[in-house]
DNA sequence: GCAAATTAATGATTTATTCAAG
DNA sequence: CTTGAATAAATCATTAATTTGC
């Protein structure tokens, strides 16, 4: 049934979006819009005006819950894989108890559904071990332990000495 | 093009947080640890390995790589907002704002820093005319209100059965 | 088949964080 | 240290699906 979402005087109590609208506004998000600022939104808006009634505040409102509801499901996806894999964690720590080591990289990285375009890839890359010429962290990191923070897994971890930031 | 980083060679090419280790130093930056000094690193590395193995240098790259591009992101954000006039699409959020508590159900306030003068708090009362300013809210405020239409800021009585008000 | 009741989706609001500027 | 700006997370509220009993 056709919802008639334009009843004009009626209380239109909040924004239905007509399939054509959604349609739009799915393939935009999928081409990667993810946070159109404000001329964006009045581009979209006039386009999509042509299908149904339809305001600026409705696009900025879809992208923004689009976005966190397509990032809250796959949070929740990876946080289904990362206790999975606690699971053969502790499988591969019992049999590496009884087993010694078989030199069986037994890797991670089950992630196949690659994140479009968002960020967090924290695929930096570098040499495993500066040879000679050690860099500043191994350096940094054959300090002898001065004081230990006491706050290191507390909350509003003062960084104490910022030079700069 | 990935020359198969963990193939028959035990020595991997570079390291690969798990989702648990990842997890772990993302948290921590959200909580605030920014360029933790030795006995830090010391400690992370510590109990990151129980979830794989990690080196303190990993760690340290970590930590300097993620606030270098989460700078860099949101530097980059910024520059389009200011690239831009920033009309609207902020303009739907400070409507949003601009509602004043209907009911509140529950509100459990944590406030972690003491605020010592509690005289303002969130005014963004934009009124109906907006007074010349150099600020870009004041620029959104002013435009001519595409969306962002009159019935959002008169903001609609509740439907009948509401369970109080 | 159909509505009332219940549940799932999703639009709209509020609150908490974050960074940078003053 | 305070404040402005913007957003993402969390939540509220309403509509659509669906279940259920008749």
């Amino acid at each position: 049934m056709s919802p008639a979402p334009n009843s004009s005087s009626s209380s239109t109590s909040r924004w239905c979006p007509t399939p054509e609208q959604l349609m739009i506004l799915e393939e935009m998000y999928r081409a990667g819009t993810r946070t159109p600022n404000a001329s964006q939104i009045q581009q979209i808006t006039a386009h999509l005006s042509f299908y149904g009634k339809i305001e600026g505040k409705n696009v900025f409102y879809w992208f923004q819950n689009h976005k966190a509801r397509d990032r809250q499901k796959l949070r929740r996806k990876l946080y289904k894989q990362l206790q999975q894999q606690q699971h053969q964690h502790q499988l591969a720590a019992a049999a590496a108890y009884h087993n010694h080591n078989h030199n069986n990289t037994h890797h991670h990285q089950l992630i196949t559904t690659t994140p479009p375009n968002d960020h967090n890839q924290y695929h930096h890359h570098f040499s495993s071990v500066p040879t000679t010429s050690s860099s500043a962290s191994s350096a940094f990191l054959h300090q002898p332990l001065s004081f230990i923070s006491p706050q290191l897994l507390s909350k509003k971890a003062p960084i104490s000495f910022s030079s700069k930031i």
